[in-house]
DNA sequence: CGGCTATTGACATCTGGTTGTCAATTATGG
DNA sequence: CCATAATTGACAACCAGATGTCAATAGCCG
């Protein structure tokens, strides 16, 4: 039984130090777009959309967002229901329509980001740009890493 | 209509990779204990037994953890009823009996604290420690901060 | 001691994901 | 052209959390 190496040790507190902060962001996130009826999760939808520029299908929101084709739909269907969608035939599949944002949609998405950014500005506030640009690096470099899958013993 | 600062467009890309970073940790942290019948949520539960380093009843589990008290109570029920976890009488409330580790959950535990180590090893190789160290700073700070309420226009 | 308040477990319901299945549609290859 | 494979939406079940309610228990204050 060997024990973890020092950055090991630093590896296993950056985790947990993530997992706070991940839940934090959620919870704030969700805070910040509550008033334009919309959380954490159905803001990212939008943006999928927003940032193609274009319709796209659920199959396609789902991979742009790193999420499963039926939890994406599920989302697209209550979003499409409150207005924030709309449903344009696809002429490469009959049976999947694309989705485009309304007017509604896009300008609940445009209040959504200036939000963001105002938040965004407060939360910065103080720190060096050299700190923030080695921890994206860093944790970019983790998330590679991770995509290598798991260690077994034997099989 | 303000432009975010480089500092705040810098933020919102960490916001991405705290996401998917955290999303893959806990895949790759299931697929890590599952052979142990573990998640990292079940998981998550004995460490914070097994860190108190005494039997703890489900309201201090769930402040441990930062999730609710009824979330904690749930995971406890599994685990128990799994053998990881067995009830003792708790002096201080009849109702709300201590949760104390079993032979079984002690063993799973180490087991778990073990992978975790060899895991972090490949993860952190060729990182030097200033980075982490910078990587983890900022991310304290960070949460520091999401700690104050998000701001409101108006009320 | 008695009454109010806080804590607690159980339960139901919601969110936001996952997996799996099924039938319908689309794509592909012989 | 047709058979087979892949994609797709709908649906069901599940996981891991949240919230809210209720009755039982504990704690506290008068």
């Amino acid at each position: 039984m060997t024990l973890p190496s020092p950055a090991a040790a630093l590896l296993t507190e950056i985790m947990l130090a993530i997992f706070r902060v991940n839940g934090r962001l959620l919870e704030r996130g969700d805070q910040l777009v509550e008033p334009l009826n919309l959380s954490s999760a159905r803001w990212q939808v939008l943006g999928a959309v927003a940032l193609a520029g274009q319709p796209l299908s659920a199959p396609q929101i789902a991979e742009a967002m790193g999420i499963t084709r039926q939890g994406a739909q599920k989302q697209l269907n209550k979003l499409a229901l409150d207005g924030f969608f709309e449903q344009c035939l696809n002429p490469r599949h009959q049976r999947s329509p694309l989705y485009a944002l309304t007017e509604l949609g896009s300008r609940a998405f445009a209040e959504a980001m200036a939000l963001e950014a105002v938040w965004a500005d407060g939360l910065v506030a103080g720190v060096s740009l050299e700190a923030l640009n080695q921890t994206l690096q860093t944790l970019n470099g983790l998330y590679d890493r991770l995509n290598a899958p798991v260690p077994t013993r034997g099989i």
